[in-house]
DNA sequence: CTACAGGCTGGTG
DNA sequence: CACCAGCCTGTA
């Protein structure tokens, strides 16, 4: 286990912040949380602003400090905020610790395929279908509590997210009941493109790419258009400059920013800005 | 019953 | 070019 103090960081808010859909509570405590990350699982406990970790300081470390990308410090994104932009203050206020995860590119571009004119439970159940009939299982280290109230480790068995190739084999016809509708053929199609050698090369040289470039290389894919490219651009290769608009923001846009979002202003980090706003419309009735 | 959910494709004017 | 019907499917 390990303790660590993370500033600007909620995980129920980033759970919901529509941007990843492999974090969820546990079945057995609704204080543990469960990640599941490219093959990687861990569970975590929140106190205040510190965190209980069932990995070790080394793991931690080595993989998700970079996912939660601890590297990064959202408080100067905050302050750059315009002090008359009052829609943007309160979303920050109540979105505070929503940070842009560093997740699995491939796992990003088949999530946000699933996610075109879908909603965010349908989508997550899709993810979890698929990751258990496709995905390898494996067993990980989560977290409970004993009757003393101390936390211990515990063994725990999840399933990692399928990889181009078991997608690929799958076919259409190992995709269907998974709840994806007409997206299924979208998804077959990007596993094809993904698997094999050539695959891991497009994939890798996909990465290399500048925000533009990397843009244009997915929305020639069949399925992934304007909105998903900018999704996968800003959370699966951190183009935190992305600005992804989707039915949400757009109603935010139309009802708070009639003359444009100023997105010259925050011009290399808008994505991060949008992800405050998307949370705050999805979220403020609920939690209000 | 209809409307809608973090859109895209393919056809039409 | 712009426009838009149709699309899978579960939920309100």
């Amino acid at each position: 286990m390990y303790r660590i103090s993370i500033k600007d960081m909620d995980l129920e808010q980033i759970a919901r912040s529509g941007q990843c859909f492999r974090i969820k509570r546990t079945e057995d405590s609704n204080e543990v949380w469960s990640i599941a990350a490219d093959g990687n699982y861990v569970e975590a406990v929140m106190e205040e602003d510190c965190f209980l970790f069932s990995c070790g300081e080394k793991e931690f470390q080595e993989i998700w400090s970079g996912y939660f990308d601890l590297q990064t410090d959202y408080s100067r994104y905050k302050k750059n905020v315009e002090p008359e932009d009052a829609y943007l203050k309160e979303a920050i206020k109540l979105g505070w610790g929503v940070r842009i995860l560093n997740q699995d590119l491939w796992e990003m571009i088949v999530t946000f395929l699933i996610s075109q004119n879908n909603n965010i439970t349908r989508i997550t159940g899709s993810v979890e279908a698929m990751c258990s009939r496709l995905g390898v299982k494996r067993t990980g280290v989560g977290l409970s509590v004993s009757a003393d109230g101390v936390w211990r480790e515990e063994e725990r068995n999840y399933y990692t997210f399928p990889g181009p190739e078991a997608i690929a084999c799958a076919g259409l016809s190992g995709l269907s009941g998974l709840g994806l509708g007409y997206r299924d053929k979208y998804i077959w199609s990007i596993a094809e493109k993904c698997s094999g050698e050539t695959g891991k090369i497009w994939i890798g040289d996909l990465k290399e790419q500048d925000y533009e470039k990397a843009h244009s290389m997915l929305t020639e894919q069949y399925g992934i258009g304007k909105k998903v490219a900018d999704c996968i651009c800003l959370f699966g290769l951190h183009h935190i400059g992305a600005f992804p608009v989707d039915t949400h923001v757009k109603q935010i846009l139309e009802h708070h920013y009639p003359q444009g979002f100023p997105l010259k202003k925050y011009q290399g980090y808008a994505g991060i800005l949008q992800q405050y706003m998307f949370y705050y419309k999805v979220n403020k009735l609920a939690l209000k």
